[in-house]
DNA sequence: GAGTTCTACAACCATCTGGTTGTACGTTAG
DNA sequence: CTAACGTACAACCAGATGGTTGTAGAACTC
């Protein structure tokens, strides 16, 4: 069960949660798609900045956008938030090994 | 289940992940502590930058630095990782709730 | 004591980031 | 058709980030 991702891809995506808009942004979009209009009307910054957080979000695969008319509605994929989470699921099975490094004896390197 | 974690917090915890060189770090020090300088040897980059990934990483919460002698052993501290995992889980848990929609009915706005 | 090792920290630099404003264009409403 | 709305995108700016080199101090080694 090893995660394996390439760097720039778990890049962006911790990137894009890195951010409270953007996690914020998230959080709304995951049980009702918005458009980015109806999600920047809720924030101080302008209407380009919110934007911008959706297309980081959009990059780091954590958000999507579908037309409908005039504006874009904005939805949450749970996918890559799954996988990010797998990743720190394993780092922490790391520590676990802590104690039990015998395995690391008795289980030869595969490459 | 809810977690409750400043936003300035999860920015620094994220900002630190979003990073292969520390992440890689953050790998090495879970199973084993090592000294910055050996940590420092496994990387093209300059002992300063690997200095700096590790402060990063420090004030993120990842990782703490305890004094050996002239060195100082980083070893990895899986807490705010869990916590990291668990904001993810909750995102996804908002999914999940995606068809259920009748609960934003039947609760009342509260502001 | 002298030299080496490990660390800390400052200064500097290029690039990225998060924000702004302005312009342009497709879409909906009157 | 015209006006308003929703979006896209470029240009610009201040500050953060990731890297460098250089200097200095504390701790080992000889």
């Amino acid at each position: 069960m090893v995660v394996e991702l390439p760097d720039s891809t778990l890049d962006r995506l911790f990137r894009a949660l890195a951010d409270p808009s953007r996690r914020d942004i998230l959080r709304r979009t995951m049980t009702t798609s918005a458009s980015v209009s109806a999600l920047a009307a809720d924030y101080e910054m302008s209407f380009a900045a919110v934007q911008k957080h959706v297309a980081v979000l959009e990059s780091a695969g954590l958000v999507r956008k579908t037309a409908k008319g005039r504006e874009r509605l904005v939805r949450a994929d749970p996918a890559q938030l799954a996988r990010a989470r797998a990743v720190l699921a394993e780092l922490e099975t790391l520590w676990h090994a802590r104690f039990s490094q015998l395995d690391a004896v008795l289980s030869p390197p595969k490459e």
